[in-house]
RNA sequence: GCCGGUGUGGCGGAAUGGCAGACGCGACCGACUCAAAAUCGGUUGUCCGUGAGGGCGUGUGGGUUCGAAUCCCACCACCGGCACCA
């Protein structure tokens, strides 16, 4: 048995091509040279902002993050070539709990271990090759940085857009914090996976509900430019319902009860009411019932609070709830409605109580079916929508209705929910459902018992934290219960020093146990006051830090409004589809708020997105749990950045996701050294004569020059490796078997292919540049506009068919004239064997590609 | 249940109304070499045929068109979002 030599490959067998020491070249250049700072106000080129989700600083970079920055690089250098002025910056975001988690496993401050990890990070983008303007870096967990949180709290705070409520809350058992809504997956913390409990808490909020309607109209805008999934998801996130509110009635309380329904038309069919258990409503009105009442009401409380929020979530449970033994008065026509409290019914939507319309409504029938209430159908779904109106007998029973009566939801159990014509309604009858809720809408408005109204499933964001590495909310609970801001001058507030501090998850701030830092003064009056414990989620960090990049080094304001002008919104943001409903959404709320309050020109903060698929291994997921991680230091130790960079830009579509196994670093590698070497076969001097070169090798370099810039703007970066490819296996062999090394088109393409490779392999591409005798930076040279003459080709190859089969070609002129193109088809030989003596019905011509006959 | 997306060789993918499978991976054959690596050249959708050539082929079925992977309709499969949201 042999044994395996280790060799590297890298160096030895690629005939001289050294990846590592060219790495270490051009790195060292880019460091000290500064090329892709970010030109100045004096700068008078088009701007381009450029951005890439930053990162958290969660340890080394992952493929993931290969992939990522690898595709803003892509984009940032093809802008600098099409001479734009490029804002290309990095950034992290660096507050969280990871941080917290491991210094509380190591006994350690969470500083530490984010900063180094930052440190490491940095490094591995240096050595990866990306453009950075290094000179704007921020890192949230700076006091430089969350010093404007705390500056956007108090802002929000002013226009009432930051506040506090009790309600219950999100809370994971396992974090110890609570969660906003949008970080609750399926029941579980996005973060760790613990089912997610309710807790009433008093927290801060941010009211993201009072821009719900722009949050979902403007989404219109960004049709086209933002991927279409992500607009679906915020749409449904958002889950904007129309309908009217109707106030009701009841009995023995002096207030009346507002319901939300998107079925107003159906008002004349409601037979009950039904109000959220764990309601503050249902709670009052148990509590002025019968002491049966009562204790039931109260047995079956407990029993649902017990439920998680994915059991009483789960679809197709059987409908529960207890009788109250009150009231309510149907506003339209004086009924009393039985008022139950049902778990189906959710407190924190709508106003936690519903008029149950069990003909019209599947859950209000099946609620009705369990507990034998009765069932009064108000729309016939049979009846035609068109035509004249069919005239209803007001007095007609629903048995005489042979029609309807077949569908009764009652005997079917299912709901009719479908238009049709109202019956049983008064004043609605024989109108269309549409018709019939503008009417009913306007009636109640009338009478002053209703009005339309939306309802949104979308909640306020809570943005409150028990825990230690984050933004603390810069609030002073003073001795006489206000609440009020830290005064400016005290800005920021800085956490103290984690040493000492027991960072440990109890339930409650850290925070709150660091009794120097807890006690302040009310700023009114000097009287001794207390700090608030809570720290801001970290998604507040990220909804505008793409505007702190514009003036980052900034001490007296969050971000310069004269930079926003010049840069802002973000041109091209990219980053994974997990954030659809999270950082995008927030980060739209905020720049609508910043908007509002004059400090920025535009509405979105991101003109157009990509999200770029994940990097997977054997079709699933990369974990270190699942022990199948393919490391990002390994894999550059191995290949070199450029060999991982053209890989992962070949492997497929920007969205898809790319599974490790079908990357292939050593076919990267082999293209690059085929590149390397012909830019040193090159015999000729850079002041050639293109226009005396091979036209056919023209034609391809002048190709590339036609399509590329498009194939980015499409962000098909794949197809744009492949014609890299295509352009230098063309080069190869006009080297070798055509034009030969000295032919000024040779050098003209190599050029061509070390100014687009730039995007890909930047260390590569430098080094061809210098080979092919020009000083630095390939990286900032002007890409070459294509010459239209070498774009038409003057011969073509035209493609006849029969009966749209293909059966012959022919080399024809570009310039050919349509009646000839058609008499040599006719005339070829094949053809004419192919036809074996049909007639030709019909020519088609389409000089100079295709001619197609028909022969019937 | 509602809404949306996707479906192409052994594999990643290309082609958005005009030669399906560019480019690459893998595989096979050859040149160079004592040999190997590297490099270079060739073959590679599938079936029939010694060959020339022909049949079939982009999830399935239909349609529009001289011509469909591409447009339309229905269905199937997979993936994603929302879901007792009134």
């Amino acid at each position: 048995m042999s044994q395996t030599v280790p060799v590297d490959t890298a160096a030895i067998a690629e005939g001289g091509y050294d990846p590592h020491a060219i790495q270490g070249k051009w790195q060292e250049r880019w460091e000290q040279e500064d090329p892709f700072r970010a030109g100045g106000d004096e700068d008078t080129r088009p701007r381009k902002y450029v951005l890439a989700m930053f990162p958290y600083p969660s340890g080394d970079l992952h493929m993931g993050h290969a992939e990522n920055y690898l595709y803003s690089d892509i984009v940032a250098r093809a802008w600098r070539h099409r001479g734009y002025n490029v804002l290309h910056p990095i950034g992290w975001d660096s507050f969280g709990l990871p941080a917290e988690n491991a210094a509380i496993k190591r006994g350690a401050d969470p500083r530490e271990w984010t900063y180094a990890n930052i440190a490491q990070q940095k490094e591995g983008f240096r050595s990866y090759g990306v453009s950075f303007d290094w000179n704007r870096v921020l890192h949230t967990s700076d006091p430089e940085y969350y010093r404007w949180n705390q500056w956007l709290f108090q802002k929000m705070h002013e226009r009432g857009l930051a506040y506090r409520k009790e309600s219950p809350v999100n809370w994971c058992p396992n974090d110890q914090t609570v969660l906003a809504n949008e970080q609750v997956v399926d029941g579980q913390c996005e973060r760790c996976g613990a089912v997610v409990v309710k807790k009433k808490l008093t927290q801060w909020y941010f009211r993201i509900t009072d821009y719900a309607d722009r949050l979902l109209d403007d989404l219109n805008q960004l049709e086209g430019s933002w991927p279409h999934k992500v607009l679906q998801m915020q749409r449904n996130w958002i889950g904007r319902s129309v309908g009217a509110d109707i106030d009701f009635e009841i009995e023995g309380r002096a207030e009346k009860v507002t319901v939300f329904s998107t079925r107003p038309d159906t008002l004349h069919g409601a037979t009950f009411m039904v109000v959220a258990p764990d309601s503050d409503l249902a709670a009052e009105l148990a509590a002025d019932s019968s002491a049966e009442v009562r204790e039931r009401f109260q047995d079956y409380l407990e029993a649902v609070q017990k439920q998680t929020d994915i059991e009483r979530q789960s679809t197709d449970r059987p409908k529960t709830g207890v009788f109250l033994d009150r009231f309510a008065i149907n506003p339209v026509n004086g009924e009393r409605l039985p008022i139950w409290a049902a778990d189906y019914v959710l407190a924190d939507y709508g106003h936690g109580a519903v008029m149950a319309v069990p003909a019209h409504d599947q859950r209000d029938l099946d609620f009705a079916r369990a507990f034998d209430l009765p069932v009064r159908v108000v729309v016939d779904t049979t009846a035609p929508l068109t035509g004249a109106i069919p005239v209803i007998d007001p007095d007609a029973n629903l048995e005489d209705l042979d029609t309807i009566e077949s569908i009764d939801p009652a005997t079917t159990g299912v709901a009719l929910v479908g238009d049709g014509r109202m019956i049983n309604s008064g004043s609605l009858d024989g109108l269309s459902k549409r018709n019939a809720i503008a009417r009913i809408t306007e009636e109640l408005a009338a009478s002053g018992t209703g009005r339309a109204s939306k309802s949104y499933r979308l909640r306020d964001w809570l943005i409150s934290r028990q825990r230690f590495w984050g933004t603390p909310i810069p609030m002073i609970h003073t001795a006489d219960g206000e609440i009020v801001p830290v005064p400016d001058d005290q800005l920021p507030l800085r956490l103290p020093d984690a040493h000492g501090l027991d960072l440990a998850p109890k339930g409650t701030s850290p925070l709150g146990g660091a009794d120097d830092w807890m006690s302040t003064v009310d700023p009114r009056t000097g009287e001794s006051a207390r700090r608030d414990p809570d720290t801001m989620d970290t998604f507040v960090d990220s909804s505008w830090y793409y505007m702190r990049f514009l003036a980052p080094q900034d001490a007296t304001q969050p971000f310069d409004p004269a930079q926003a002008l010049r840069w802002a919104p973000v041109d091209f943001y990219i980053g994974g589809v997990e954030h659809a409903i999270l950082h995008l959404l927030y980060a739209r709320f905020i720049t609508k708020v910043l908007f509002d309050m004059g400090y920025v020109d535009f509405t979105e903060p991101f003109t157009s997105l990509i999200n770029q698929g994940m990097v997977i291994l054997g079709g699933s997921k990369m974990s270190k749990s699942k022990g199948n991680l393919v490391l990002f230091h390994e894999e550059l130790a191995a290949h070199g950045a450029d060999a991982l960079r053209v890989a992962l830009a070949f492997a497929g579509p920007v969205e898809d996701d790319k599974d490790w196994a079908d990357v292939s670093t050593t076919g990267a590698q082999k293209f690059l050294a085929r590149a390397w070497r012909i830019a040193h076969d090159v015999t000729s001097d850079p002041d050639v004569v293109w226009a005396e070169g091979d036209t056919a090798l023209r034609r391809v370099t002048h190709r590339l020059w036609a399509e590329v810039p498009g194939l980015i703007e499409q962000t098909k970066f794949n197809v744009v490796v492949a014609r890299l490819m295509e352009a230098v296996n063309a080069i190869r062999k006009a080297i070798d078997t055509g034009a030969g090394p000295a032919d000024p088109a040779v050098r003209e393409a190599t050029e061509a292919v070390a100014m687009i490779l730039d995007l890909f392999a930047p260390h590569t591409a430098e080094e061809m540049w210098e080979a092919l005798g020009y000083d630095r930076f390939v990286g900032l040279v002007p890409w070459r506009q294509p010459d239209a003459t070498l774009l038409v080709e003057e011969n073509v190859t035209a493609v006849i068919q029969i009966d749209g089969k293909v059966r012959s070609t022919i080399e024809v002129s570009a310039r050919v004239d349509p009646a000839e193109l058609e008499r040599a088809a006719r005339a070829d030989e094949k053809i004419v064997r192919a036809l074996a003596g049909r007639e030709i019905t019909r020519a088609i011509v389409r000089a100079p590609k295709v001619v197609s006959f028909s022969t019937h």
